[in-house]
Formats: C-alpha cells, sequence, structure tokens
RNA sequence: GGCCCGUUCGUCUAAGGGCUAGGACACCACCCUUUCACGGUGGUGAUACGAGUUCGAAUCUCGUACGGGCUACCA
C-alpha cells in the first residue's frame, strides 16, 4: 500500500481558528496512526490577500499544538518548494495541457464584462448567474473566438484566464470516507477559472497540481470544500492521474452559535477562537487565543479531537499518543458540532488537575511575571502550587487564586466580619498570637489544633473565628483551608497579618 | 434561487433492526467543607415530523420541516 501523506494547506491570511486546528489534528493523528506524514503547505497563490507575519504564526501555532509538520517551508523536505507562490511556474504547463487536451479555453472576459454578465442574467430566480455551459458561448473565451483570432489576442499579451470545460450533463461521483457516496451533476457546476490572469493558479487548480506532485494520498478538509469536490475530482481525471487519486474525507464544520464559527464570534461572545492570540496588522483589532486565555495545548487538542470525533467507548481524557493510536477517520461524525466553551474549560480543569507540581511550575512563568510576581522561591512556590493547583480552571486563574501569598491583603473584605466582630473576638486573637508563638512544629494539623483548644478555652465557636482568620490573612472569603494558608505562609508572617488586621477590624 | 451536506437531552456524543435510549459538559438538589472550590450521591432533560419496509426501527427507504455550507481571476 502506497505510504500515508496528508497535508494541511492553509492560506496565510490571518489567524489560525479552531477549525483549522482541529483540521491539522485529524490529519496529523491519521498520518501519525499510519506511520505517515504529515505536510503543510503554504496555499499562497492570492497575492492580494497576503498578511505579513501570519505564515509565521500559523507555524507558531502547530509547534504549540505539538503538531508539527514532517515537511513544509519551514521544516524542508523532498517534495518542496512548499510555498505555492515559489511554486508559480508549474502550473502554467498544466492548465495549457488541459485546454490543449479541450478540458479548458482561454477566456478573455474583463472584470467588467463579467460584471455585466451577472447584472444582465440576474433575476429572482436566478440571484447568482455562474459562468457555465449555459453560457460560455456567449462570452468572449477560445470557444467563441476562432482560432485566428484567440492566436492573436494570445500573441498580443491580452490578458486572459484559463477555464475548466465543465462537461455536460455527466455525472462525478465522489466515495467520501466519512459521507459514502455523493454524486453531482456537472450541469450545476460552473466553468471555474483555473490559471489567474497574473500567472498563478486559483485553488482548484493547484491543489490537484500539488496534492499529485507531493503525493498526497489523502486528501481531509472542511466541508466548505465539499461543493467544489467535482471539480478537483475532474480535474485529477483530465491530467491524467486518476489512479493516483487520494481518498477525500470532508470534515464537519465548526458551528459557532450562528453558524460557521468566525471570529466575530469571538469579538461577541468573549470566547477565543484562536489557537493564539492574533493582532490584525491593518486594523490593530485581536482576537484572543486560547494559549494565552491560560490553556494547556494539551487540554486544547484533547477538546478539538472530542469535538465531531469519539473512539466508541466513554474515555474522554486522551493524551495525544492516546489520540494517535486510537483515532480512525470513520468513526469522525458527519454532522457539524457547536462550539461549547465550557466544555473546552472543564478540558483544561482536568488537565491542569493532572499536572504534577513540577509540571506545573514549568506553565505559569509568564503569569507570574506578567503579575510582578518575582524571587519567590522554589519550595515556597510549590507549596502554594499544591494548595491551589485543582483550583485552578485556566492557568490565568492561578493568580486569582494565590496572590495572598505573595503579598499581605491590600484591604479586607469588612462586611463578612464587621458585623459579628466584638470584643470577644478581639481577645481570642491576641491570644491566639501567643498561642501560635509557641506553637511547634508549625504545621496546620497544630496550628488548628490550638486555635480550636484556645476557642473551646474562651467558650467560643471554633467556626464563628474561622472566618475573620481567614479574611485577616486572605483579605476575603475564598482560597484553601485556612490553616493550609497559614503553614504555608509561616508563623512569622500569620502573626503580623493577625496584628494588622486586628487593627484594621476594629 | 440553485447545488451539496447534515438532524439523538440546552451542548458534545454512545447505541450501526431487538434495552428502562448510555456517558460527559452545563444546570438543580443533597452530602462533604461553619470560606469558596475539588470530590461524592442523586435528579431534570433527547431520537425534528409524516409515511413506508419489518414480528420489531433512533438505526433501512421516501417525503416534509429545520439547520449549515458553497455559489469570486478567495482559499
Amino acid at each position: 500500500m502506497k505510504k500515508v501523506r496528508v497535508r494541511f494547506a492553509p492560506s496565510p491570511t490571518g489567524g489560525l481558528h479552531i477549525g483549522g486546528v482541529r483540521t491539522v489534528l485529524y490529519n496529523y493523528l491519521f498520518a501519525k496512526n499510519h506511520g505517515g506524514d504529515f505536510i503543510l503547505r503554504i496555499e499562497d497563490t492570492d497575492q492580494n490577500r497576503y498578511v505579513k507575519g501570519a505564515e509565521e504564526y500559523i507555524f507558531d501555532c502547530l509547534k504549540w499544538c505539538g503538531l508539527e509538520a514532517d515537511e513544509s517551508s519551514l521544516h524542508g523536505g523532498e517534495y518542496g518548494p512548499y510555498r505555492q507562490s515559489e511554486r508559480k511556474e508549474i502550473y502554467g504547463e498544466y492548465g495549457e495541457q488541459l485546454v490543449k487536451d479541450g478540458f479548458a479555453y482561454y477566456a478573455f472576459d474583463t472584470a467588467e464584462e463579467l460584471e455585466k454578465m451577472r447584472q444582465d442574467l440576474k433575476t429572482e430566480a436566478n440571484p447568482s448567474p455562474q459562468y457555465d455551459h449555459s453560457i460560455r458561448r456567449k462570452m468572449r473565451n477560445s470557444l467563441t473566438l476562432t482560432m485566428d483570432e484567440t492566436k492573436k489576442l494570445l500573441d498580443a499579451g491580452i490578458q486572459h484566464v484559463i477555464r475548466i470545460k465543465m462537461p455536460e450533463n455527466e455525472t462525478v461521483f465522489l466515495n467520501d470516507v466519512i459521507r459514502g457516496e455523493i454524486h453531482f451533476n456537472t450541469d450545476t457546476l460552473d466553468d471555474k477559472v483555473l490559471l489567474k490572469a497574473d500567472g498563478m493558479p486559483t485553488y482548484h487548480l493547484a491543489v490537484v497540481v500539488d496534492d499529485h506532485l507531493m503525493e498526497i494520498s489523502h486528501v481531509f478538509r472542511g466541508e466548505e470544500w465539499l461543493p467544489s469536490a467535482p471539480v478537483h475530482l475532474l480535474l485529477w481525471k483530465y491530467l491524467g492521474w486518476e489512479k493516483h487519486m487520494p481518498k477525500w474525507a470532508h470534515l464537519p464544520l465548526i458551528l459557532g452559535p450562528n453558524g460557521k464559527l468566525s471570529k466575530r464570534d469571538a469579538l461577541k461572545y468573549g470566547f477565543p477562537v484562536f489557537a493564539m492570540n492574533w493582532t490584525d496588522p491593518k486594523t490593530g483589532e485581536l482576537i484572543a487565543g486560547f494559549r494565552e486565555k491560560g490553556f494547556l495545548p494539551e487540554a486544547f487538542i484533547n477538546f478539538l479531537a472530542l469535538l465531531g470525533w469519539n473512539d466508541g467507548t466513554e474515555q474522554e481524557i486522551f493524551t495525544k499518543e492516546e489520540l494517535i493510536k486510537k483515532f480512525s477517520i470513520e468513526r469522525v461524525h458527519s454532522g457539524g458540532a457547536k462550539f461549547d466553551y465550557e466544555k473546552a474549560k472543564w478540558f483544561n480543569h482536568e488537565w491542569i488537575k493532572r499536572l504534577t507540581i513540577d509540571e506545573f511550575r514549568l506553565r505559569i512563568d509568564k503569569i507570574l511575571a506578567d503579575n510582578n510576581i518575582a524571587g519567590i522561591g522554589k519550595d515556597y512556590l510549590d507549596k502554594v502550587i499544591a494548595l491551589v493547583k485543582d483550583r485552578c480552571i485556566l492557568l490565568t486563574d492561578f493568580y486569582d487564586q494565590s496572590h495572598f501569598f505573595f503579598k499581605s491583603p491590600a484591604e479586607y473584605d469588612l462586611n463578612a466580619v464587621k458585623p459579628k466582630w466584638s470584643g470577644g473576638k478581639k481577645r481570642f486573637f491576641d491570644l491566639f498570637v501567643e498561642e501560635m508563638k509557641a506553637t511547634d512544629p508549625w504545621e496546620s494539623a497544630f496550628i488548628e489544633d490550638g486555635f480550636k483548644k484556645l476557642a473551646m478555652m474562651q467558650d467560643m465557636k471554633p467556626g464563628e473565628l474561622q472566618l475573620p482568620f481567614r479574611i485577616m490573612l486572605v483579605g476575603g472569603k475564598f482560597g484553601p483551608p485556612v490553616f493550609d494558608i497559614a503553614a504555608v505562609l509561616g508563623k512569622e508572617q500569620t502573626i503580623q497579618r493577625v496584628h494588622k488586621a486586628i487593627v484594621a477590624f476594629d
């Protein structure tokens, strides 16, 4: 059997959204599952849509996700170049060959003429007229012009495109791995442009030529490509490569609240749709990314993998290695899946809980730096992490959950303590300071023990004293068990905070 | 409008002719915890509709409805 070679072919026009990442994931998992190669090809045939930094950004995203390509413009390979703009010369000859063989033709229509045709033919029943078999006889192309006229125009260097000549009333069968057999009648298809006036191929020509030249064995791409699939099938046939044609699978779309998930949804609903932050160089607009939101790449790909696929069991948490082992394209759903940010967060939480303290520490450098927390000893930091880790749903929750370990509370939630504050309670804490001074060893259980004994001696309920104690150390009604906090803070710091708070409470 | 794809709890999904239609997220209740989470237990909640095939249909077929995608010299 032919070696498995799959590819992801993004056009570098902006951020990489999760639909794209999932397409990469499924390609990658399939390739690795079959011991094959994953190729990344940059589809930059549209010069007008070039966006600076987008290509590098895509590579960075894949690196962060742990889905790096075996071959690409960055990683090299035997089938390069991997950037279509650098393959420009390759496509022309195939276009000419198609014309010579009668499968395509030259078209000289200007943008204005095309626009006029669409306007003239536009009716309520047909709001978007196509350049198809029914009208190509009325346009300016090598089908309507004589050979001499055509040659004259070509020799004169008049701008022209090459269009595929859709056959009339034929049925094109597509055997999709996920959807089964799909058929199209060619009468409903239009004469797509194959080679543009600037000499660049359109996606349709480039994808077929490159997939052939790069010996791609399987094409897994988004469902939005389904309508143009028959054009690709026909080109494989017309170019004489039918027996080498890859297997096809069209992946279901990832939906937002209103249709295909888009970056507009990110702005509107406040959840990330890109893998990493992306700032549009033209508008300066920032679209949030999962990485910066505090997601673990392990959780991110785990979540994405399960959005449209499952292994048939009830397992939901998978490592990348497990996914590689268990993934099968046949088990991918045919229906679109709505993006659920809550579930994404649940996956992240599960992954954070599974992290060891060491692993967690290595992931929070940036969060500490962003919050000006520096010079913390490893032992102390690890104790904090041990208490706080499982309370973090996102990595970025770490600061909110732990800041009081690094900075004495700047203010107190007085509403939680003031109404019930009394002379008796003040006396208790004065005595408790003395008690703490004698507490040895300084451990959670001993601190708690001393606290409760003293409360009993004072004939007070320990429960009613715990909340004030918490506010003293933390500033508010949150955080891990209060005696654990005191233990980590240390005797001196705990006593200091109690002293300071007693004054503030009075 | 045309073409194509899709349709099981609110969401992601399991079940590919034979069960009380299973799990997870979210939600609710209780337990744990006299912070808040975690955790534990339980609960609400679905086969879009209509025909047909069959002893039997979530599962097969057809129709309808609804949702989505495409309809550029963009990918």
